[in-house]
DNA sequence: GTCCAGGGATTCA
DNA sequence: TGAATCCATGGA
């Protein structure tokens, strides 16, 4: 089937939001709950869609983040000086809307870590421990859900490279698996309230909170701060050099509001793309 | 060998 | 409340 977007397949799948999936002879390959689904990219950015077993149209493009939501809300972020060179320059970035027990995991492991890790780990957690998807083309298997990780060896989640993490994801998975978190209760929520639960779960500060609520429950305000954003705002807005976190986040609040998460996921891509760019360190 | 990675938990003032 | 320190691991 074929999804209008526009979406920048890699800048959506790759940017840092998701971590499973896979480009394989010009076609995106990745799993969506219990799906194996493979993206490839059509004319002036639409995109071309199989899943398996099938999916509607209506699943995948609320999986891929598009509706005219999203798209006033690109052009009000590309209106600010600040952030119209990089919402010209990927006009098809993506907030994804993902599972959130696996958004969750996802987050604990990436506490102080690189991506090109995180990938392996996620992809290992999922191999070692998750359904395998019959009806995929290719070797796929369903992340691993909470109950499962839950039950896991902590000798078993190390092998996976979540290293100090391991007893984090597992005793997080065992609140979420007892019900103690309910994180799909969670979505739509006020970011307040989503913040004070997923704060109770061990591995789970401000940061990777925020990540958890812009990504898998519809929190479009909400405005992570890593590393790389904290640099690009201090570039951004010389005046908040040396501010704390929790400044820098305030400011995003207030300049862009219900906008802040796109914002942040703009600002997020093009300090890395920066990083990335010939001569320079390259992406991890 | 050293530094860094989409930080968090713990400790101490 | 805020600063310092430790945490596994692998790539650059």
């Amino acid at each position: 089937m074929r999804l209008a977007g526009p979406v920048d397949l890699p800048a959506t799948l790759q940017g840092g939001q998701a971590f499973r999936w896979r480009l394989v002879d010009g076609s995106w390959r990745g799993v969506v709950g219990r799906r194996a689904v493979e993206l490839r990219a059509g004319r002036a950015g639409a995109v071309n869609a199989q899943a398996w077993p099938r999916a509607t149209a209506t699943f995948l493009a609320g999986y891929l983040g598009l509706g005219p939501a999203e798209d006033a809300r690109r052009a009000r972020l590309a209106d600010d000086p600040a952030l119209s060179a990089a919402a010209l320059a990927h006009p098809g970035l993506r907030i994804l809307r993902q599972d959130p027990w696996e958004t969750t995991a996802a987050f604990i492991t990436s506490a102080n870590n690189n991506v090109l890790r995180i990938e392996g780990i996620l992809e290992r957690l999922a191999s070692d421990h998750g359904d395998p998807l019959k009806d995929a083309p290719w070797p796929a298997h369903a992340f691993p859900d909470a109950r499962t990780i839950a039950r896991a060896t902590e000798a078993s989640l190390r092998a996976a490279g979540l290293g100090y993490r391991a007893p984090f994801l597992r005793d997080a998975a065992r609140m979420v698996a007892k019900g103690e978190v309910d994180l799909d209760a969670l979505r739509g929520e006020p970011l307040d309230r989503q913040r004070a639960a997923l704060v109770r779960l061990p591995g789970v500060g401000p940061k990777v909170a925020d990540c958890i609520a812009l990504f898998s429950l519809d929190a479009t305000g909400a405005f992570p701060i890593d590393r790389w954003v904290l640099r690009a705002m201090e570039t951004a807005f010389p005046r908040l050099a040396g501010a704390r976190p929790r400044d820098v986040e305030a400011f995003a609040r207030e300049r862009w509001g219900d906008d802040a998460g796109f914002a942040q996921q703009l600002l997020f891509h093009a300090v890395r793309l920066q990083e990335a760019a010939p001569g320079t360190r390259r992406l991890t």
